[in-house]
DNA sequence: GAGTTTGAAACT
DNA sequence: CAGTTTCAAACTC
């Protein structure tokens, strides 16, 4: 009602407490030992300088840190919403590129973020994350699939009438954004009436405080290396609060999951679920259409690249819908199958498998009170960007061009030290190499 | 572009 | 929490 969207608190506030320090994104973490291929040791040689650069960057991309988006995708920078244990009330504040530690309570994605008000204690329970606030608009969230190729777009225009554009039923409002440009009606969702917006966005945390976070999560199942059958496309992510569609079968875009390019997952309480691993109609779609591949490609690049939260890169996932137990394991409830912190058996990993129809890994989930044991496949980040042969061919190239390398350099009166210290991040580089090869690949280090 | 369908959000 | 209504996007023609 009405009434009670104006029931919040936005007018006659105190003047909000100053953004914290600004802040700095923390050093990457180092996953492995950091080779130093821009060493003098390469100086000499560019074609092994080059190899070097390229496995480098291979390995900055492993290492990008969990819960940093990338800075594309803060273009949603919003200040609008959320972390309620911090700001249950939270407003929307522009502040000039601005980078504001905010404690979010799941690591996943660029959260809408209010500014804090004095008096009001920081939380410190979560790790804080970068945020940039900017200055004229609350910038969208991240939103994987806006545009119809698939190409993260710039924001919709909405087309509310009824609504003022402060309901979650308007995209921009929901996105925590100004309209600007918009074919809406009567609407207030501007900055001229930005007390309005304020109660409206209130309104709307009380009713649910997760409301601006963005509804595709990071899945503490998702699964970064979940490749989609029919797309062979990772499906990371899962829609918080799940579909609840009934007629469109989750394969078109009234669907939130399908939107978001996911598979429904255990919360959805869909009714005739195609978008589960293995639909036939689902593969069917994709395949059919080669447009929707690209988009399936586009979204899945930008998801990849940390858009949905790099946490889902990182746990397996739930990927495939299913409404029958599997026979053979006789789980009763989803508890049995998912773990509670989200993480599962390493044993139950199967590095490089191939699905029987010799399609690309896959990954299964359950559904609803009907769940199907984890059977979580294993893929390296860049298995479909990295393709054998060019592994073969790098191999090559770092088998030859370093011993050659280290021929010269060692006749070149380097230490020993220097020379030891050589070999080994070829150990290593080495090691890295021969898994992907899928250990075809023998060591000659 | 108008009308219909759909499902999320809002409401009771 | 479940059922109903409202709403706007997605879809169809």
């Amino acid at each position: 009602m009405a009434g009670k969207e104006q029931g919040g608190g936005g007018a006659g506030q105190p003047p909000r407490a100053p953004i914290p320090a600004v802040s700095t994104q923390p050093p990457i973490k180092k996953l492995v030992r950091q080779l130093d291929f821009t060493s003098a040791a390469f100086a000499g040689n560019p074609a092994m300088a080059a190899a070097a650069a390229a496995v480098t960057r291979t390995m900055q991309i492993r290492t990008v840190p969990v819960g940093y988006p990338q800075p594309h995708q803060l273009r949603a920078g919003v200040p609008m919403g959320v972390p309620q244990q911090l700001q249950p009330r939270g407003l929307p504040v522009m502040r000039p590129h601005q980078v504001v530690h905010v404690p979010l309570p799941r690591p996943a994605m660029a959260v809408p973020v209010p500014q804090a008000r004095p008096g009001q204690a920081q939380p410190v329970s979560r790790p804080p994350v970068a945020i940039p606030l900017r200055p004229e608009s609350p910038k969208p969230r991240p939103r994987l699939y806006d545009g119809k190729d698939g190409t993260p777009t710039k924001k919709k225009c909405c087309n509310c009438r009824h609504s003022k554009c402060l309901k979650l039923y308007c995209e921009c409002f929901a996105s925590g954004v100004y309209c600007d440009g918009c074919n809406c009606t009567n609407c207030f969702n501007n900055v001229e009436n930005e007390a309005a917006r304020r109660e409206a966005i209130d309104a709307t945390l009380e009713r649910n405080p997760d409301a601006f976070r963005p509804k595709i999560g990071s899945s503490p199942h998702a699964n970064r290396n979940n490749m989609d059958v029919a797309g062979d496309l990772p499906l990371v992510g899962k829609h918080n609060k799940g579909c609840h569609c009934k007629k469109s079968g989750c394969l078109k875009k009234y669907c939130e999951c399908f939107q978001a390019n996911i598979l429904c997952s255990e919360n959805c309480k869909c009714m005739d679920c195609k978008n589960f691993e293995g639909s036939e109609e689902r593969k069917h779609l994709y395949l059919g259409d080669p447009k929707n591949l690209v988009h399936m490609h586009q979204v899945t690049n930008a998801a990849v690249n940390g858009a949905i939260g790099a946490t889902s890169l990182l746990s397996p996932s739930t990927s495939r819908k299913r409404k029958q137990i599997d026979p053979l394991l006789d789980h009763p409830t989803k508890e049995h199958v998912v773990h509670k912190n989200g993480q599962l058996s390493q044993a139950i990993y199967q590095k490089n498998a191939v699905a029987p129809d010799g399609s690309l890994p896959i990954s299964q989930s359950a559904h609803h009170n009907m769940m199907e044991p984890f059977k979580v496949t294993y893929r390296p980040l860049l298995a479909d960007i990295i393709q054998p042969g060019d592994i073969r061919e790098l191999c090559k190239l770092l088998v030859t061009v370093p011993r050659e390398a280290a021929k010269a350099y060692a006749d070149n009166q380097s230490s020993p030290i220097d020379q030891a210290l050589f070999r080994s991040n070829f150990t290593v580089l080495d090691c890295m190499i021969a898994f992907n090869c899928k250990r075809s690949f023998s060591c000659p280090f």
